[in-house]
DNA sequence: ATCTTCTGTAACCACCGGTCACTTATTGAC
DNA sequence: GTCAATAAGTGACCGGTGGTTACAGAAGAT
């Protein structure tokens, strides 16, 4: 690599944790692009020699960061013996999610332009949601057996970890890491969600 | 009240319903003042007779609906025989949240914002997540009798509802209200959230 | 009739995302 | 080593934004 694409790249990298740090503290549309720059000792113009706009580098960085999911999923092959074993490999990996304060908010953001905007909703539901689905409904799969769809269930304690997403992010301080996993064990075992009995 | 007082109540709700359409629409910051005061046929200035800010104008309206939803609560007395009548009524309620498009986006977006603002997350606390958690928290208090916080149970089921309402709002259609609505029962039958057995 | 009060107007400000002509540093052919 | 080509980085600039304010004109009081 020349001298000149290592400091391209350094530069990239810099102005890339300058702007997660800045889109997670103050949102995306409340960054400016010259604090972006400016924060990180670049002036403003020098942005557009890496990114096409501010939301080129606001997709880049969740995609990344779901790449960086993505490997370290398929990078550990825990083989749990049973459901709760399973589940608390599953949870051991969203709590990172969970205290990671920055990238937690700016997921949630994503998430909101996305109801908005149909590219940003394939990505996200093509991203995201389907690593999270695949996630719980395979453990499902493997270890329960009912006629409840797995990617129900998947769904449904995707949709129970975003509530405590956002329940975390508010800091409401009600509920814990170990009520959820409870929580979403017992989702997990849907036969009571298939009859309604206990 | 007087012509002018009239007629300035009436340029109120007009711009209100304007600003109500478009932020749901196109959200908060997307939406410019001139926007929503040319769409209702005024000009950019008279907005600051009736709100200082734009900021002003979008935490009334989440108060405005708020209420609405509280005096709604306080209106009817279904007396539920038992869990899954008191619950149902609970969701019939929470469904008329999910079904309001543009309200449920605005809503999402304010708790977006409020993870970043301690005045807007206090408000949130006090209105919308009081009323949601005091709404199942009575009623497990009332027809479940086991040793797990009553609020513990209200905060988890209005996550999952806050889980699903992205979920609507992005559209992706694994989950229906049924599911949904089965699931919270299950997570409100406590007993088995104290002990993990089935 | 006229003086006061209040709604609505439009010009104005600082700042935003994005563009572009420019400077400066690196590269590679000769 | 020379020098043209290429690249990164700069900052003035553009149209448009949220917010401010001096002013016009209708309504109300006397």
């Amino acid at each position: 690599m020349s001298k000149q694409q290592e400091k391209s790249q350094q530069t990239r990298h810099e102005l890339e944790a300058a702007a997660i740090r800045l889109f997670g503290q103050k949102g995306f549309l409340e960054t400016s692009i010259a604090e972006i720059t400016s924060s990180a000792g670049y002036s403003k113009g020098s942005f557009y020699r890496h990114w096409e706009s501010k939301g080129e580098l606001f997709l880049q960085i969740i995609e990344d960061k779901l790449k960086s999911y993505r490997e370290q999923r398929d990078g550990q092959h825990p083989k749990a013996r049973d459901l709760d074993e399973a589940m608390g490999a599953i949870w051991d990996f969203l709590e990172t999610i969970i205290d990671d304060n920055d990238w937690s908010r700016i997921f949630l953001e994503f998430t909101m332009h996305a109801t908005r905007n149909k590219a940003l909703r394939q990505a996200l539901n093509q991203g995201a949601y389907r690593l999270s689905n695949e996630l719980f409904a395979s453990l499902v799969g493997e270890h329960v057996d009912s006629g409840y769809p797995p990617e129900k269930i998947g769904a449904l304690n995707t949709a129970l970890f975003e509530g405590f997403l956002i329940h975390s992010a508010l800091g409401t301080g009600v509920l814990n890491k170990t009520d959820v996993r409870r929580a979403a064990l017992l989702l997990a075992r849907s036969n009571a969600l298939k009859s309604n009995a206990e």
